[in-house]
RNA sequence: GUGAGUGUAGCCCAGUGGUCUAAGGCGCCAGGUUGUGGCCCUGGAUAUCGAGGGUUCAAAUCCCUCCACUCACCCCA
C-alpha cells in the first residue's frame, strides 16, 4: 500500500454517510428547538489561545496538540476542542452586545494526538453547543436537558447522566487542599501513576480506575461538601431544576474533568455498560474562561459530544436511520442514437428535479440492468433502436418487474 | 509514551517447512443464443502471502528488525 489515511484518522466512505448526516439533521432541529445557532470557527487557531483556555499543564496541551509553524512564523493548533474557539469569536465579534444568553451551536473536526483505539481517534467529529452570558442554574438545567433530550430522541438507550459540582476560583483551592491531606496519608495505597497525582493535578486521583485507588477514592473527600455558599445554592437550584424536567441524574462525586476551564457544573452522558472510551458526551459551566481571554466576567455554559462514539452506540443498539436520497431512474439504452436520446432524457428528467443515473459505456442490456438493480432504483427506463424509430421508450418497475411502452415525452410526467 | 494481540485478493478468511506457480465464501466482470435485473449455473480478473533481512536443499509457514492495524493504559468526545 504506498498511500494510507494517517494514523488515528479514517475516511468516510458512501456507505457510512447516513449516519452523519442524520446525526448533524438532528443537531440542527434540537439547536432550533432551544434557539442555538450555528456557528463555524477556524480549524486552527493561535496555539495560546488552546493553553490558555484549556490550560497549560493538562494532558492536552502538554502532549495532544498538533502546533505548527506557519510561514509566517506564527504558533498555530489545529483545534483540541471546540469551546475555546467560539469564546474567541464570541470576544472578537462583541457578541457580548446580543441578547445574553449568545447561543451558539458548532459541529467540527477536533484533532488530538493521541494512540487511537476504539472510541478514539487523531481527528474526530464533535458537535457542541455554548450558552455564553448567563449563570442562572435554569441555564444549566435547560443545557442538560438539551444533552439528554438529544440522545433520548434518538432512541439510545441504557443512558446515565453524572453530574457533579467542583465550585469556582473562591471554594475549590479548599477542596483540593483537603483531598490532598486525605490522600497524602493514604499514598502508599496508590498505583505509581496516583503517586504523582498526588503532586501535579489531585483532583484526578478520583477517577483512576486502578482497584485499589477506587477504594480510596470513594472515602475521599466529596468537592460537594467544600462549596462556598453561592457555588452550593447554584449546585442545589440546579439539581432542583433536574429534578422537575424529570431527569435521571446521579451525582457523581468523582467526576472532574480534564479541562482547567470547568467551573460549578461538571456533567457527562455515558452509556451504562459503556468500555473505557465511552463517554459519548461532557461539558460543564466555565465562568471564567471568557474573562481569561481578556473579556469583561461572563458566565458560561456548554457540552460537546462526539460523533463516532454517538455513532458506535447507535450500531450497537441498532437504532435506524433514514436512508439517503438516490436517484429513483435508470437509463438504459442500446446503440448510438438511442444514446442520444437517452442523453437528452437524463437532462430534461434532472432539469424537472427528477433524479437519474445514465448508463456510460456500452454494455450489454442485461449487464445495464443489473447495474440499475445493484444501485436499487426505482424504475429503469430502456431505450433501443426501436423505440428511437417509434419515439417512445420502454418504462420498467425494477420492484414488480412491469414494463410498458410509453412516449418520450411522457416520461417526465410519469417518473415526476 | 507503555503493554498485549494481529497482519494472506476490495471484504471475510483456509493454509503452522516441501505436490502453495496459495483454497473457499462475499463482492466485481462476462456468459447461459438474437434487446431485459434480482434466484440458479458456468467461466474470468484480482494476492510482490505487511516490508526487509536471516536459517534451510526448500518458508505464507521458523528466527530477527522494521512498519501498519487492533485493543488496553494514560487522557478524553
Amino acid at each position: 500500500m504506498l498511500y494510507q489515511a494517517p494514523r488515528g484518522t479514517s475516511d468516510i466512505l458512501p456507505e457510512e454517510q447516513a449516519y452523519w448526516r442524520f446525526i448533524e439533521q438532528k443537531v440542527a432541529e434540537s439547536a432550533q428547538l432551544y434557539g442555538y445557532e450555528r456557528i463555524d470557527t477556524p480549524a486552527f487557531e493561535d496555539t495560546k489561545l488552546f493553553a490558555r483556555s484549556v490550560g497549560e499543564d493538562t494532558d492536552i496541551v502538554t502532549k495532544e496538540m498538533y502546533t505548527f509553524e506557519d510561514r509566517g512564523k506564527s504558533s498555530l493548533t489545529l483545534r483540541p476542542e471546540g469551546t475555546a474557539s467560539v469564546c474567541r469569536a464570541y470576544l472578537e465579534h462583541g457578541l457580548h452586545n446580543q441578547p445574553q444568553p449568545v447561543k451558539l451551536y458548532y459541529i467540527a473536526s477536533i484533532f488530538r494526538y493521541e494512540r487511537p483505539q476504539a472510541g478514539r481517534y487523531r481527528q474526530h467529529y464533535q458537535f457542541g453547543y455554548e450558552a455564553i452570558g448567563e449563570g442562572d442554574p435554569a441555564l444549566d438545567g435547560e443545557v442538560i436537558d438539551l444533552a439528554w433530550r438529544f440522545f433520548a430522541d434518538m432512541n439510545l438507550r441504557r443512558l446515565t447522566l453524572q453530574l457533579n459540582s467542583i465550585g469556582c476560583k473562591q471554594c475549590r483551592p479548599n477542596y483540593v487542599d483537603s483531598l490532598k491531606s486525605y490522600y497524602v496519608g493514604r499514598a502508599l495505597e496508590l498505583c505509581p501513576e496516583c503517586q504523582t497525582r498526588l503532586k501535579r493535578n489531585p483532583l484526578r486521583l478520583l477517577d483512576c480506575k486502578q482497584a485499589g485507588c477506587q477504594k480510596v477514592a470513594a472515602a475521599a473527600p466529596k468537592s460537594v461538601d467544600y462549596l462556598c455558599n453561592e457555588c452550593a445554592g447554584h449546585f442545589n437550584q440546579l439539581k432542583r431544576y433536574l429534578e422537575l424536567l424529570k431527569l435521571p441524574f446521579n451525582v457523581n462525586h468523582q467526576l472532574v474533568r480534564g479541562l482547567d476551564y470547568y467551573t460549578r457544573t461538571v456533567f457527562e452522558i455515558q452509556p451504562e455498560a459503556g468500555g473505557s472510551q465511552s463517554t459519548l458526551a461532557g461539558g460543564g459551566r466555565y465562568d471564567d474562561l471568557i474573562g481569561e481571554l481578556g473579556g469583561k466576567p461572563t458566565p458560561a455554559i456548554g457540552f460537546a459530544a462526539g460523533m463516532e462514539r454517538l455513532i458506535l452506540n447507535l450500531k450497537e443498539q441498532k437504532v435506524a436511520i433514514p436512508p439517503l436520497p438516490k436517484p429513483r431512474v435508470f437509463i438504459a439504452c442500446l446503440g448510438d442514437e438511442a444514446k442520444e436520446t437517452a442523453t437528452k432524457l437524463a437532462a430534461e428528467l434532472r432539469g424537472a428535479g427528477v433524479g437519474v443515473i445514465a448508463a456510460m459505456g456500452d454494455k450489454s442490456l442485461k449487464a445495464q440492468l443489473r447495474q440499475a438493480n445493484s444501485l436499487g432504483v426505482r424504475y429503469a427506463v430502456i431505450i433501443g433502436e426501436e423505440e428511437v424509430r417509434a419515439g417512445t421508450a420502454v418504462l420498467r418497475d425494477m420492484g414488480s418487474a412491469e414494463q410498458k411502452s410509453v412516449a418520450v415525452g411522457e416520461l417526465q410526467g410519469l417518473l415526476k
